[in-house]
DNA sequence: GCCGTTTTCGGCCCGACTGTTTTCAGTCG
């Protein structure tokens, strides 16, 4: 079992705990105890059977330590499933609707018996909901409109979720003890064009366990996954199932002669895939799944490789997250000399600093030393440490005093790493409702990197909120607008904005906006960042880490650049420390 | 339910907003 497993787990039981009106305290336990699990390097199930070792984690004690026991040993917590029991499986995501809490779920379910997303959307209509305690016309509208982005986003995995998921998958293909061996395991689909969140995984295997009429044993081996809820279909050459957490996956295999061919065929997108097998016809071929074809006498051109097909019909190789159709394949057209138009991507070895994460001492886990040396260790050169400022009460956010001997702090850090990377001190600065800033400008002189972020007031009608943005990046010394759209993947929807009209005065102003590649955040999208890329913003892509794990979480973000063709030049943390410093000064 | 003790009980992060009130409960970050 995972420890992502058992922190849910802990959590969901919390969140039950809450729901029956048990005490706050120990329902802080329970989500410390989550957060312990999710945090901690060491194999929890692993450790499971050495009590004294799980007592050392801090937030487990004795009731958290047997917690864990049954967790590995049962797949569930005692308490959690009597409390399920009580009301039903569903309550759980009455708590994913905005302005919901747990006391309005009690609520619902002691007036009404409502225990899902389903029994609160027939209860409204029924208007059952009419007389209830805070229950008013406003209230029942934002639920309405709740229930409604729950149903669109459901079904929808997160990327960094649908990796998670496809790593274990990975590891536990390549390890088939055979008849016959596996030679290669590829995700396909919109994780491999790195789409922000996933509907569903498609696993490509090719080896000679997987050559016609070999499938048998590996087909079996397949569907004995044990992180498998249920089977949907089990083939010659395909097995479909859904995962513990309803992910459904299709795992394929595939001979090696036609790996490359299946590869672009299930990488798509569709519109992508319709353009090319077009081009393909007026080639005089036909494109498919198993192979590049002639029409003529149906020979087969090329199969095994990507780049094989792309090669045939006259392009170069597209990188996956391009494949949208929106103007790559154009783009890929070789012309003399065996060269293309399509520009050359970013990659995460490009990425020289992380200039946004925070530090235990606003809301992050780590000292600024320990961020520092897991930037070493990656091989960057330099990092902004960025903590909150104090009007993120509930972060211990830092106000003008602890500000200014934070930087005093930063800097000495700076000097202990003596060169080897450099440690740049700086703010994210709370934009306040009327646009100014949390933190007076002799403060934020004393910064290196200041970014500015909307973290209150999400609900301002679309012209105050412009005005507010665009009066924070008025300020001289601000030099990053951070995660601009407030966006929660999944979960909360951008807050209104005149987003063109903002990232024009960012261009004018030479204020970079920020791609934060938290994969809850992903903000500025893909669309968006496109629009900035037209404007000529600068960008700079962030973790916004909160633990020196986060700081990995590059390649999410990266991989949204990528989707909006952005390249290493566009991008100015790309640069070398000094440079870096001196292009995010410059105004035009 | 955890932790740290002045060792077995008392403390554990809080400020602002919203919609509903008619003085505040509930949610959010």
């Amino acid at each position: 079992m995972e420890n992502a497993t058992i922190a849910r787990l802990l959590t969901e039981t919390g969140d039950l705990l809450e729901i029956s009106g048990g005490d706050g305290f120990r329902i802080r336990s329970y989500r410390r105890a989550a957060e312990a699990a999710e945090q901690s390097t060491a194999e929890l199930a692993a450790l499971a059977a050495d009590t004294a070792r799980l007592l050392e984690i801090p937030g487990i004690g004795k009731g958290m330590a047997a917690n864990i026991q049954a967790a590995v040993e049962t797949g569930s917590l005692p308490l959690r499933d009597e409390l399920l029991a009580k009301y039903s499986a569903g309550i759980l995501d009455l708590l994913q609707l905005p302005g919901m809490g747990p006391k309005t779920v009690a609520l619902l379910w002691d007036a009404a018996q409502i225990a899902s997303i389903d029994g609160l959307a027939a209860a409204i209509d029924a208007g059952r909901l009419k007389g209830l305690p805070r229950m008013g016309e406003k209230q029942i509208e934002k639920l309405k409109k709740g229930i409604e982005d729950f149903r669109k986003s459901a079904g929808r995995f997160r990327i960094d979720h649908a990796e998670a998921a496809a790593g274990q998958l990975v590891a536990y293909l390549m390890a088939y003890p055979g008849p016959g061996t596996v030679a290669r395991v590829t995700p396909a689909g919109s994780l491999r064009r790195g789409r922000e969140t996933n509907g569903d995984l498609d696993l490509l295997v090719t080896g000679t366990a997987c050559e016609p009429r070999q499938t048998v044993a590996m087909v079996e081996y397949v569907a004995a996954y044990s992180g498998m809820r249920d089977l949907i279909a089990k083939g010659e050459n395909k097995v479909s199932f859904y995962l513990q957490n309803s992910l459904q996956v299709d795992v394929r295999l595939l001979p090696a002669r036609s790996f490359g061919a299946a590869l672009q065929y299930f990488t798509g997108s569709k519109a992508h895939n319709v353009a090319l097998r077009q081009r393909a016809l007026k080639l005089g071929y036909t494109l498919s799944e198993w192979s590049l074809a002639r029409l003529d006498d149906e020979s087969v051109v090329a199969a095994a490789t990507e780049e094989e097909i792309y090669g045939a019909l006259g392009l170069s190789w597209i990188p996956p997250e391009m494949r949208e159709n929106l103007g790559e394949i154009e783009a890929a057209i070789l012309e003399g000399g065996g060269r293309s138009r399509l520009p050359k991507l970013i990659e995460v070895g490009d990425i020289r600093g992380d200039v946004h994460m925070h530090t235990h001492a606003t809301d992050g886990h780590n000292s600024i030393r320990e961020m520092a040396d897991a930037a070493l260790a990656r091989g960057y050169g330099y990092i902004a440490i960025t903590d909150h400022s104090k009007n993120l009460a509930m972060t211990n956010g830092l106000d003008e005093a602890r500000a200014v001997e934070h930087v005093r702090q930063i800097r000495a850090v700076d000097r202990e790493m003596e060169g080897r990377i450099r440690v740049f001190a700086g703010i994210e600065v709370d934009i306040l409702g009327d646009g100014t800033l949390d933190l007076p400008d002799e403060v934020l002189a004393e910064m290196d990197v200041v970014i500015a972020s909307v973290h209150t007031l999400f609900q301002q009608p679309r012209e105050e909120m412009t005005a507010r943005v665009l009066r924070a990046v008025e300020n001289p010394y601000v030099r990053v607008l951070g995660h601009p759209t407030g966006r929660l993947l999944l979960k909360r929807e951008a807050f209104a904005l005149d987003l063109p009209s903002v990232l024009k005065r960012c261009a004018e102003l030479g204020v970079a906006v920020e791609h934060n590649a938290a994969p809850e955040r992903l903000d500025l999208n893909e669309r968006d960042l496109r629009l900035a890329k037209e404007l000529g913003c600068k960008v700079v892509v962030n973790t916004d880490a909160h633990d020196w794990r986060h700081l990995e979480k590059m390649s999410f973000g990266v991989r949204q650049l990528r989707r909006a063709w952005l390249t290493a030049g566009e991008v100015l943390n790309t640069l070398e420390a000094d440079a870096f410093l001196a292009a995010l000064r410059k105004r035009p």
